[in-house]
DNA sequence: TTCATCCTACCCAAC
DNA sequence: GTAGGATGAA
């Protein structure tokens, strides 16, 4: 028997053990929300309710599964289990995300309305290709350089369902200078409509619109849900939007059993429609409604937590929350200033490998406002050979090898599937998009000797043609499918595709492995679009990048926040509405939130664009600037690349920028390993701006007044910097690839054994030399690591 | 009509 | 780096 009122507090215990009835559990950041969770699913369990009865709606298939799995040991554990034969288990508890369990219905329940023989799931490269699809049909924006990008209108229609506003509406609030295109892009988020049910196809707002209306118009369907998921359970409820708050209604029935959980102050995805009154209404929408609040921190220490509840205490919140500390001790957070956005890649790199000395890769996290802000430190791990993994970002899905591969796959279910076929079409020489619509006309009208004409034009179509109606002709598993497509489309990916094929190869080979555990086609095609594989597989020894959405309800030993300047954290999209720059502060929350140990919060001085001529100054976050200062470390990059601690008897709040000159100098102190260690050491390039030897709003050195950014509520802030948005900088060096390295001298050692000495490792014993330029070497205390020869300095004996 | 090439503006977050 | 528009040749 689980002890549930020995292993849970007092309000978690409630949590867990209140079963009937709806129940809204506030759950501050890191107050054992996920072990509510599993607890209270066990004791489900445990009462005799059967798995499939559950319904567990998160944020993530993966979070879902990790519950399930929790529980499941949970109830191996316990005496009860053995005591009903182990038959009670949560394997047939159904968890995942909204869009996937509105899939598995739909698909099981077909929607009335859609022509086509199969639905298809879209992903966001999907999608953004149907809307330029119908973008170009409609030839609208032509040649308009004022004319929105294709990305661009699917946020706003994707926006305008999300918040179930008008798309004129949506364009009025959020981006007023596109009004005049109001008409235009109303006309293409029709003609996108009609795309969709011509060809069979959901995008993600369907999916749970379609469910909607499913469970509005078919009772039978309704009464089958709600027989059959008698106990729900969501997640992250804050972040649902409205259309998700409904079908929770729907689905629970007012009395129903569900308990939604969540926090307000967490609350993140307002962009995509998430409306922060569902949680403040639940109690409206179900009056008897129990509420829990979780307010006791088990993951922060103390000085993380000051700091953490120092960002809310700014927020309007509505379910006030005092969150106290379990545990005690600790460091305080530390503000890093480097002098620039390309040294901060250095700094936050030789910090990761300070913390590796203490915590496993895994643990170590690197957290960022949007997903290119990572390149630079990226580049540096890459160099040093530290495994990273990057979450938010490209999806493994989208890669172009793989999309390919899985167009074959679509057509053999769906075969008017429109994008699909312009894919596979397209691949072939001398088809263009005109030819393409020419042959899916003919395709469609099954008119035999059109069709025959024109696959004599097109041998290399023809093949394709030739190998899908074969496919179709029988039946098939997704994974033997896959293998024949796969050794189809082989060659072509070789032509395609000629200096990194084979890393496709490889990433063909795991789609072949995540299709091996699905039975049905269409499961398998749709899951791709709705939860990326690529993170399924947690990797233990790599350190993790993270954009601060996809680090959501996630935890790490030590977390380091990058790029906290204005116009990146927060946006610069955000900062014209207060109810944007709010949802800027949660996110702030949200990634402090993730430390358990460490914080380390980066202020780059200066941001590098290419455009402008070399580095822009760049302002501190009000993130930064609000924080009491005896709340952190501060800590200034000097130009020769050490750190100096900032003098904290000046510490004022806000007034150090630059004043800490005097301070304690050198660094030793904050944990910086070796102080002036980059001092000409090779393999470091130096920022632009230091070669160059200038140095904009940092002449001087110190005492530069803060420029006054005004906020929503007041003027608009200013554009700083003469209006340039961070354009990107070029690349000094692809990823994996060696930056020329100005100080290194021709360093690179040539022979093979023996011993080499790096700059962050140490001294190390070269093990093994890697053709043509790198060596596995085996440094005391970080063992083997894979660095390219130029970064190494081979010792002469 | 397609394809190669150049050029420029543009990048926010995710199911 | 990428999307996508403009351009001109095949």
């Amino acid at each position: 028997m689980i002890d549930y009122r020995n292993e849970l507090n007092p309000a978690q215990y409630q949590a867990a053990t209140t079963l009937e009835g709806p129940v809204l559990v506030i759950a501050g950041a890191g107050s054992g929300k996920t072990r509510t969770i599993v607890y209270r699913l066990a004791n489900l369990v445990e009462q005799g309710v059967p798995a499939s009865a559950i319904l567990l709606l998160t944020f993530t298939r993966k979070s879902a599964r990790e519950m399930l799995h929790r529980a499941g040991r949970l109830l191996e554990h316990s005496a009860t289990a053995a005591v009903h034969g182990g038959v009670h288990g949560v394997t047939g508890v159904q968890g995942g995300t909204f869009h996937a369990f509105a899939y598995s219905v739909l698909r099981q329940f077909r929607p009335s309305g859609y022509e086509a023989g199969d639905l298809t799931v879209m992903d966001g490269a999907d999608i953004v290709d149907a809307v330029r699809h119908c973008k170009d049909n409609l030839g609208i924006g032509k040649g308009d350089r004022s004319f929105p990008r294709t990305q661009n209108i699917v946020g706003l229609i994707s926006k305008s369902r999300n918040k179930e506003l008008d798309i004129d509406e949506v364009i009025r609030r959020e981006a007023f200078h596109l009004l005049v295109h109001a008409e235009g892009i109303g006309r293409i988020a029709a003609a996108y409509h009609a795309y969709r049910r011509e060809h069979g196809l959901l995008d993600y707002d369907d999916l749970l619109f379609e469910l909607e209306r499913l469970l509005r118009e078919r009772a039978d369907v309704l009464d089958w849900c709600r027989a059959k998921f008698r106990y729900i359970m969501v997640d992250e409820y804050q972040d649902t939007n409205l259309v998700q708050a409904r079908l929770v209604h729907l689905l629970a029935g007012e009395g129903g059993n569900i308990m939604a959980v969540g926090d307000d102050a967490q609350s993140i995805y307002a962009f995509r429609g998430a409306d922060v009154r569902n949680i403040l209404d639940f109690p409206k929408l179900f009056p008897a409604a129990q509420i829990i609040k979780l307010e006791e921190n088990y993951r922060s220490v103390q000085p993380v937590l000051d700091l953490t509840n120092a960002i809310l205490a700014e927020a309007p919140q509505a379910y006030r929350k005092k969150l106290f500390a379990a545990r005690e001790g600790g460091d305080r957070p530390q503000v890093v200033r480097p002098l620039s956005d390309l040294t901060q890649a250095s700094l936050v790199v030789s910090r990761i490998v300070e913390f590796l000395r203490s915590y496993p890769p895994h643990d170590i996290a690197v957290l960022f406002r949007a997903g290119y802000q990572s390149y630079h430190v990226e580049v540096q791990l890459n160099k040093l050979g530290v495994k990273f993994r990057k979450y938010g970002g490209l999806r493994y899905s989208e890669a172009a090898h793989v999309k390919d591969v899985l167009s074959y796959a679509r057509l053999v279910l769906n075969p008017l599937d429109l994008p699909a076929f312009q894919r596979i079409a397209a691949m072939s020489k001398g088809v263009g998009p005109k030819t393409t619509l020419k042959l899916y006309e003919v395709a469609r009208q099954g008119n035999p000797e059109a069709a025959s004409r024109a696959c004599l034009r097109y041998p290399e179509l023809r093949a394709d043609l030739d190998l899908l109606d074969g496919l179709r002709k029988r039946p098939h598993t997704p994974t033997s499918l896959l293998e024949e497509v796969m050794e189809h489309y082989k060659p072509r990916m070789e032509a395609a595709f000629p200096d990194d094929w084979p890393r496709r190869q490889q990433g063909l080979e795991q789609l072949l492995q995540i299709a091996a555990s699905y039975r049905d086609l269409d499961l398998f095609i749709s899951d791709l679009s709705l939860e990326d594989p690529g993170e399924e597989e947690e990797n233990r020894d790599s350190v993790v990048l993270s954009t601060i959405h996809s680090a959501k309800g996630l935890e790490w030993g030590a977390v380091l926040l990058i790029d906290l300047v204005e116009e990146r954290f927060p946006s610069r999209h955000a900062i014209a509405r207060a109810e944007d720059f709010e949802e800027e502060r949660r996110l702030m929350y949200v990634a402090c939130t993730r430390a358990r140990d460490h914080l380390c919060l980066f202020v780059p001085a200066s941001l590098y664009s290419r455009g402008d001529g070399g580095n822009q100054p760049a302002v501190p976050s009000p993130f930064v600037r609000e924080l009491p200062g005896h709340l952190f470390d501060e800590m200034h990059e000097s130009y020769s690349g050490g750190l100096m601690r900032r003098d904290v008897q000046n510490g004022q709040r806000g007034a150090g920028f630059g004043g800490g000159r005097g301070g304690a100098g050198g660094v030793g102190g904050g944990g910086f390993a070796q102080g002036n260690r980059f001092d000409g050491a090779p393999g470091i390039p130096r920022p632009p701006m230091f070669a160059e030897g200038t140095v904009p709003g940092r002449a001087g050195g110190a005492g530069r007044p803060l420029p006054p950014t005004a906020y929503p509520g007041g003027t608009q802030p200013g554009v700083q910097g003469g209006g340039q948005s961070g354009a990107q900088p070029g690349p000094q060096s692809g990823p994996g690839v060696a930056a020329p390295s100005p100080l290194s001298g021709g360093s690179a050692p040539a022979g093979q054994c023996g011993y080499c000495t790096h700059r962050i490792f140490g001294r190390g014993k070269i093990v093994q030399h890697l053709p043509p330029d790198k060596y596995r070497v085996n440094f005391p205390g970080f063992g083997l690591k894979v660095i390219m020869a130029e970064y190494l300095t081979l010792e002469s004996d």
